[in-house]
DNA sequence: GGAATAGTGTCTATAAGACAATATCCA
DNA sequence: TGGATATTGTCTTATAGACACTATTCC
């Protein structure tokens, strides 16, 4: 699960129990955990479920993000993991925080990469942040990090930070309007300066795609 | 498993058995089968295996696509299967084709998805023509589906192929050759005209990606 | 009016599409 | 030489990027 939160890219982690009987005692962790095969009818419904029983937040975006299997991802013996990663506005977490407050939280991406995660988990991160970072570039995949109503101007920071550099202003908005995946939601008032225009996305299921990545000139 | 045959794309079905008492009798399938905890280290080595034992080809281009779960998948109960794709060059096929033939068979993707298929294998296969004919756009998969090495306008027209529309061959040739992920392997004499130059892969494993889709001018 | 931010317009470079022209093989 | 195909070149056009300019708000 990613936000965008005080300027960086972050993943929510949980930490597993300190209980030396389970693997991976103590670690920092991505969320998860088993199928239950009388309430989840699909992949899907179980990542939801598991997201909603760790932070609260329902339906956010989820996409599958693949699958890994083997003998040794965990010690207990050959398994396989389903792996979906889910995007939400930062705002949305700020009200469920506070039940397991101590052993769920956020880390910056980069930091999160430096930690020695539980079982392969720091390869399941790896390879969710670059599908991530992959994807922005000709998605409007940002947009559902972002509370609705959205301005463009906040949009576009938050494409800056998921990229990682900055991005031509009026390239940007063309190439948003353009893409006419959102719609007009009225006037928001900044804290400063001329209030922006508010925007909603017509598709809160699945993001746009653009016929071209970012800086590829001409 | 994906092949270009006689101007069409064509993917690899498997009849199931006649036996009452499996499921499904007698319906085409998508080649698959249960992971061997013993043989296989990970999930793309168990497709590899069974690919292997249906068809006789080794290590063609193999993507995992995605993987689907649910209770009513199978009719024995709550199943997850993992879905992966292969490209491989038709006259690969060709030498090992002999074994059990009745029960593997080639079909164009059309007529494929107009029959009832075994399972869920239907909205699997679905899926699958669905990601292939998207990445098509932006990357340099149909190279996979050609034997090396291989000319221009054999690429251009497995493209032509798989994404059903002509392909402006000026256009064509700049977008493959600026993207330096093949080489020349000499000329290649046709069987009438001019030879072409031969081109082989740099890279086997993975396809090069294309800032820009197709047919979008500008 | 000035500061700050939102939004627009103009120019240019680049690359894709259209299509004509040339090159090279074989019979 | 002629037919067939491969390869290259030229012209046009669409659009992204750069960046300057205008607009609107609050103080």
């Amino acid at each position: 699960m990613f936000t965008v939160r005080d300027g960086a890219l972050q993943v929510l982690l949980v930490k597993r129990p300190s209980d030396d009987a389970e693997p991976c005692p103590g670690r920092w962790a991505l969320p998860g955990g088993f199928v239950d095969v009388k309430r989840d009818a699909s992949l899907g419904d179980c990542a939801l479920r598991k997201l909603h029983e760790k932070t609260g937040v329902v339906t956010p975006y989820l996409e599958q993000l693949g699958s890994w299997g083997g003998a040794t991802r965990d010690p207990r013996g050959w398994s396989t993991t389903h792996c979906f990663y889910a995007l939400v506005p930062s705002q949305a977490m700020a009200l469920h925080k506070g039940a397991n407050a101590a052993d769920v939280d956020w880390f910056e991406v980069d930091a999160a990469q430096r930690k020695r995660l539980a079982f392969d988990h720091g390869e399941l991160l790896a390879s969710a942040v670059a599908r991530l970072r992959s994807k922005v570039e000709y998605t409007s995949l940002p947009a559902f990090l972002l509370e609705e109503p959205f301005t463009l101007p906040a949009l576009q920071q938050t494409y800056e930070i998921v990229l990682g550099r900055p991005v031509d202003k009026s390239a940007f908005r063309k190439r948003m309007l353009d893409g006419e995946f959102m719609e007009e939601a009225g006037q928001v008032p900044g804290i400063l300066g001329r209030p922006a225009m508010g925007y909603r996305l017509r598709d809160r299921a699945r993001p746009a795609l653009f016929p071209r990545t970012f800086n590829a000139p001409g």
